[in-house]
DNA sequence: GTTCCTTTCATGCATTTGCATTTAACCTCA
DNA sequence: TGAGGTTAAATGCAAATGCATGAAAGGAAC
């Protein structure tokens, strides 16, 4: 394992971060111009048009969204005090709840993609050559590949996304 | 200007976002591990050691950066607290000031950098193949691209990288 | 059943971020 | 000089995030 790492890859993660927080910003200027939501807002709505009769487990929610559990917890409060989203009791887990899009989270999806389909065109698509982007997926999805599912569940355990200190959430370090 | 986006911009897009988030957590958590501050901190200690004699306006680190005034301010505040940067007087601009790197500030870069560096050995350089480094880089040196100056100084004055709502500061809508 | 551990979700509290505004210095132009 | 606009930086307040913990249900071992 090497500790130093070279110089291009040094390079490449500087511009990974930069790339990523300019065109964001861009995106996310464009929605809230337009008087929309923020993105994170749109990824559950689309994860929920996607999943079968529009629900999800919020444990699902930040596992495909890499949420924290309590940002998942509030970002649905939120979503549901915006009507786009309702919860539902989930039978087959006491424990548990269902999160449901709504037909206003729908037409909301839809409105969004209206201003964020652009905002992708214009923020990233514009600014690659042909081939670029098929190129840049390939090499990113190097960098997105599953961890292992143990590592998974730790960092879900944990704050997710950002799953900051290495100390297990009880006595188990 | 084509409004739909292709399919392999959006993917590429997608991407983007995630590998982004998951190589920076894994680097945010390491550092955290080791008692480290936020990564945000190693960026103005670094630019601040490249700066000649070691301090620059906090305007030009928002720059750099791309951080919002406000962020750069309060930023600044609690890396003074800490000991690591000085505020200076401002000869030249008696609105502004200098934000100058302490020794204590110099150690802690590369300190910082011992994590810091195989951090991103291990989240990026491990999972790329030799030649994929240069490659995502110049790719990626595609979406920094900087904007127009003038963009860049409307960007600025609002929030930096986020400039949510495209409302000028004062009347000049 | 009872005990003990795990999983799911919520929440109090502190920190950080975002927004809008304020203060003060600078700059232009007449 | 001085009026009007611009730029640098700070800050009050609200919203979002991170951390730690809590509460309640599931599940395994006995």
């Amino acid at each position: 394992m090497n500790r130093e790492p070279a110089e291009d890859v040094v390079q490449a993660w500087a511009r990974l971060v930069r790339a990523a927080q300019t065109a964001q910003s861009g995106i996310e200027a464009a929605l809230k111009q337009a008087g929309l939501p923020p993105l994170a807002w749109y990824d559950v709505l689309l994860e929920l048009t996607r999943a079968p009769d529009g629900m999800l487990r919020p444990v699902e929610l930040e596992r495909r969204l890499l949420l924290a559990q309590y940002n998942a917890s509030r970002l649905i409060d939120r979503m549901a005090r915006a009507g786009l989203v309702a919860r539902r009791a989930c039978p087959e887990d006491g424990r548990g709840q269902f999160v449901a899009i709504t037909s206003d989270g729908r037409k909301m999806q839809r409105r969004i993609w209206r201003v964020y389909g652009p905002a992708i065109a214009e923020h990233v698509g514009a600014r690659l050559d042909p081939g670029d982007a098929g190129t840049l997926r390939d090499l990113l999805g190097k960098l997105v590949d599953d961890r292992t599912a143990g590592a998974a569940q730790r960092a879900r355990r944990r704050g997710g996304p950002e799953r900051k200190g290495m100390t297990a959430r009880k006595k188990n370090v």
